[in-house]
DNA sequence: CGTTTTTGACCTGCGC
DNA sequence: GCGCAGGTCAAAAACG
């Protein structure tokens, strides 16, 4: 990891703590996903952004119904509200929606700083792209933004970035470059459908 | 030394 | 009911 910042930042953020020079889209700004091509022919692609609904409940604190990990049972099981080992499950609870944001951006870093400390929980691969997915989740405290990175395979300058949660906190850095950004990104906000209907994004 | 990353295991939901 | 896909956690390693 020491090295993603080296192989692109050289030239591009000399400095991370003070500047911001992002070089994403860096002025194309449609494209994106056409060009190219689209395969398989029953893939199941849009699972993505699809289900954003549905999904929900959990964490706010701490009680945490779908994270019940049986191997834990070897060693003391504290709560009483882990289901070692098998089937436990709350349901009714306080139904927090929270926002999915997807933002499609360019560039050849999978992270981009955006002022906020994210810590990695997870990487995992998805069944049609070539490339992992990884999870990230916001380290301050009470703040349990999530977001994920993936790249696309076949553009490897395509990067999606879909943000979970809102953030309840201020940003630690001036990042007044930021709205910058978004402006050059390609920005997808949307329940579900609206891709899976048509196109594929990641084909 | 503290924090973050890494990696495998495990859980849940959905589809067949 | 089982299997697949996706998502999450947790222990240890790595890094500053």
């Amino acid at each position: 990891m020491e090295n993603y910042h080296m192989l692109f930042g050289t030239a591009a953020q000399p400095s991370s703590s003070t500047s911001n020079s992002y070089n994403f889209l860096a002025g194309s700004s449609s494209l994106l996903r056409d060009h190219d091509r689209a395969q398989q022919p029953g893939h199941s692609g849009g699972s993505f952004l699809a289900e954003l609904s549905g999904n929900s409940s959990k964490d706010g604190g701490a009680s945490s119904p779908a994270a019940g990990r049986g191997e834990s049972s070897a060693g003391p099981v504290a709560e009483a509200d882990r289901p070692a080992g098998g089937a436990g499950k709350r349901k009714g609870e306080k139904k927090e929606r929270r926002p999915r944001y997807a933002f499609q951006t360019r560039s050849q870093v999978d992270i981009l700083d955006d002022g906020y400390r994210w810590r990695k929980y997870g990487q995992k691969a998805v069944k049609n792209n070539k490339f992992p997915r990884s999870y990230y989740r916001c380290t301050h405290q009470g703040c349990n933004v999530k977001k994920q990175v993936q790249r696309l395979s076949r553009d490897e300058g395509v990067v999606v970035t879909t943000y979970e949660g809102t953030h309840t906190h201020p940003i630690e850095k001036s990042n007044d470059n930021f709205e910058h950004i978004l402006t050059q990104m390609q920005i997808y906000s949307g329940m579900g459908s609206n891709f899976s209907s048509s196109h594929n994004m990641f084909h």
